[in-house]
DNA sequence: TCTGGGGTCCTAGGACCC
DNA sequence: TCTGGGGTCCTAGGACCC
């Protein structure tokens, strides 16, 4: 058996820890440059304001109906994710976890009311040392797992644990939109067939899923049915790629600015890099305009395999320069840029003609580096090709404190 | 003024091979 | 009338997820 944890309104969520007083208001997080809403309160979602809505579009809203706005505090959040795995692992069952806020856990088969009962003491637990509400789905199948989350969120009765073991009458009702897997576009081919809740699909032909929906989604429908087709993964498969990407505060038209923004990007994904033990041996640079504004769209993107492996941000920063050269066009004002790290491996291949032979020396650099950056704050040392202005960063106004992650920060409590 | 960021997997089609 | 038939590998784009 299966059950997913599910953290309600997760971002909000953490927010409302160490702010009380914010529970049962509408409160929304926002993106990063404080952009889109990518966290809502029930409360918020019932006032109307959409998933991903633009933040400027619903300011009235906000001011209107008293919703607290935050900007992404991801240091924060992070945190507490890692508390509740760490709470969740107690209770001895292998665990997946699958995102920031949910993680998968295999259950022995018992009956429906002692998987139930089981579930609501991790749930209990969660909320009791860490303040953050969790919803429980449990079925034969990671698919059915996710489904039963969503109803134990969506409908009070259930107190937040439910786990399906007899499936059809909760596949009859079930919007095909929800199910996990089934994306805008399939489900919208899929109502072509005037195929609306879970109970259609599962009645489809192997055939016709398979031409629709490809392979990805008859697995789907496979778990659906209660045949497991996922499995539990315990260790995270290592990663194949990095992104790092902003949109910025303010448009850039300078070569030198757009110059530092790459550095700086690639300093973020060289330091994943160098947590993970990885060296990436392909990079790519793309930069664009504002896909809103009333000049023309411009997006471009140059990739280039690098001759030998590599974490540290100046040696990946000097192939950087070249894509951007390759891609800048003079006289436009640049929205958004990011850099892509792949081809990711573990240990060098030394190339047999390279000159470079200095190469533990940058190993020590970087790691002095990131050693002074844990120790105090992120940032406190940098290359000086990021700049020292960084212009280009975004909003972020009403970000919370760090409250469990940097001391400077924590909580004063003051006593009577 | 103002519209996020970071991932994975699958497929179709082109290039190339014999 | 009818212009081979398989393969593999790579890539771009599209789908999905959070």
């Amino acid at each position: 058996m299966f059950a997913l944890i599910d953290c309600n309104n997760f971002f909000v969520s953490c927010e409302r820890v160490f702010e009380p007083k914010l529970k049962n208001e509408p409160v929304v997080v926002l993106s990063n440059n404080d952009g889109c809403v990518i966290a809502r309160s029930n409360e918020a979602k019932q006032i109307g304001i959409p998933m991903g809505a633009p933040a400027f579009k619903y300011k009235d809203l906000f001011l209107n109906h008293n919703v607290t706005v935050f900007s992404s505090n991801f240091s924060l959040y992070g945190d507490f994710s890692n508390r509740i795995r760490s709470i969740t692992s107690q209770f001895g069952f292998p665990i997946e976890i699958y995102s920031i806020d949910e993680m998968f856990i295999e259950l022995p088969i018992l009956p429906k009311d002692k998987l139930e009962t089981l579930c609501q003491t991790i749930k209990q637990r969660i909320a009791k040392w860490t303040g953050i509400p969790v919803s429980i789905g449990i079925a034969k199948t990671k698919t059915l797992a996710k489904l039963a989350s969503h109803l134990a969120k969506k409908n009070l009765k259930y107190q937040g644990v439910l786990a399906i073991i007899e499936t059809a009458p909760y596949l009859k009702t079930f919007p095909v939109e929800n199910i996990w897997g089934i994306g805008r576009q399939f489900s919208s081919s899929l109502k072509n067939h005037r195929i609306r809740f879970a109970k259609d699909l599962v009645a489809m032909p192997d055939p016709l899923i398979r031409k629709l929906l490809k392979v990805g989604g008859l697995k789907t429908v496979m778990e659906l049915r209660g045949i497991p087709c996922l499995t539990l993964n315990e260790v995270r498969s290592p990663r194949k790629s990095i992104v790092s990407s902003r949109s910025f505060g303010k448009e850039i038209d300078s070569k030198e600015l757009l110059k530092q923004a790459i550095a700086s990007f690639i300093e973020i994904g060289a330091q994943k890099l160098r947590l993970e033990k990885l060296q990436a041996t392909h990079l790519g640079v793309f930069i664009a305009t504002n896909r809103f504004g009333k000049t023309p769209y411009y997006s471009n993107a140059h990739y280039l395999d690098l001759p030998l492996g590599s974490s540290y941000a100046p040696d990946l920063n000097r192939y950087g320069e070249i894509c951007l050269n390759v891609i800048y066009k003079k006289g436009l004002s640049y929205k958004r840029a990011g850099i892509f790290l792949g081809s990711l491996v573990s240990s060098v291949q030394w190339d047999l003609f390279s000159k470079d032979k200095s190469s533990s020396k940058k190993d020590k650099v970087a790691s002095v580096m990131d050693q002074i950056n844990q120790k105090y704050q992120n940032k406190s040392i940098h290359f000086a090709a990021e700049g020292t202005q960084k212009k280009w960063q975004g909003r972020r106004a009403m970000r919370s404190p760090n409250y469990t992650t940097s001391f400077d920060e924590s909580l004063t409590v003051i006593l009577d």
